[in-house]
DNA sequence: ATATAATACATGCATATACATATGTAAAGA
DNA sequence: TCTTTACATATGTATATGCATGTATTATAT
């Protein structure tokens, strides 16, 4: 192990990497990543709030408001204030943001593919234990 | 291979997570953990270039030019145009520049341990091999 | 020798990231 | 009740990120 190899660059440079392939990809549907990420999480979860997408994306509560409104602004996402709590915001899919989700997804499986035979065998099997590991340890 | 599981998020995640956990660290000297990464690719190579550090940090030219600019304003980074090629400018550390990254080095240092000790192996020692394999099928 | 192509770096724009802080709402305690 | 505490979300500020594009300089081709 050589720590002069300074792990935060290497996880970073990686992140750059990465990000910039599905980005390319996800052009085609004028979608940033984070973007998707937040459709695709909101698809699973049919009803959610801020709060609830922090914990999956692992993004600060301000970010995720900012990266949220290009989303609301154009017309993928709607919210209504919880009838129970006022301070929840729940957020939604529109139908163009359903729409826009099923467009996305075939493009992003073919990227998925596309790493896994790009990294091959054992890093991309690795990529998701060593994520769970970095969430577990440092969240 | 949960192939539901999006890659691009795993390493987002995984960089946003131990990002804060160096930034934090850095805190004590004032830098942003890009700005580590800069002082200390400079370091090694004395003199080097806008282009020499792309290489090396894995940045756009002109996400790197603008992650320069605080390090100048600053007075941690020094330019001569090349005496050859005047298109060049030639970056390197000033003193101020030298001392904060002498400063610096063992806070990263103890970041650095402090990640080994965290991830454990085989996980810490992935991390390179992968960010390595990042590059190579990426970039 | 001059026009063209390639190279190096900078700027406009939009989104991404998070800390400090502010605002508004709900819950708990006196 | 009403005050304090906790919680959910938003805003101010600064850096991070990269695409499209612009400007200046060097290299190449005819």
């Amino acid at each position: 192990m050589n720590t002069d190899y300074c792990f935060n660059l290497a996880m970073r440079k990686s992140s750059r990497l990465i990000t910039q392939f599905y980005e390319d990809r996800l052009k085609a549907v004028d979608l940033k990543v984070g973007q998707f990420s937040i459709l695709r999480a909101v698809f699973f979860k049919k009803e959610t709030t801020n709060k609830a997408l922090q914990d999956i994306l692992v993004l600060d509560q301000t970010t995720l408001t900012r990266n949220l409104k290009p989303l609301f602004r154009d017309g993928y996402l709607q919210t209504s204030v919880d009838d129970n709590d006022s301070r929840l915001k729940n957020i939604s899919l529109t139908e163009a943001g359903k729409a826009l989700y099923e467009q996305a997804l075939p493009i992003w499986q073919q990227a998925q593919q596309e790493i896994v035979e790009k990294l091959g065998e054992p890093q991309a099997g690795q990529v998701h234990e060593l994520a769970d590991k970095f969430v577990k340890v440092l969240k």
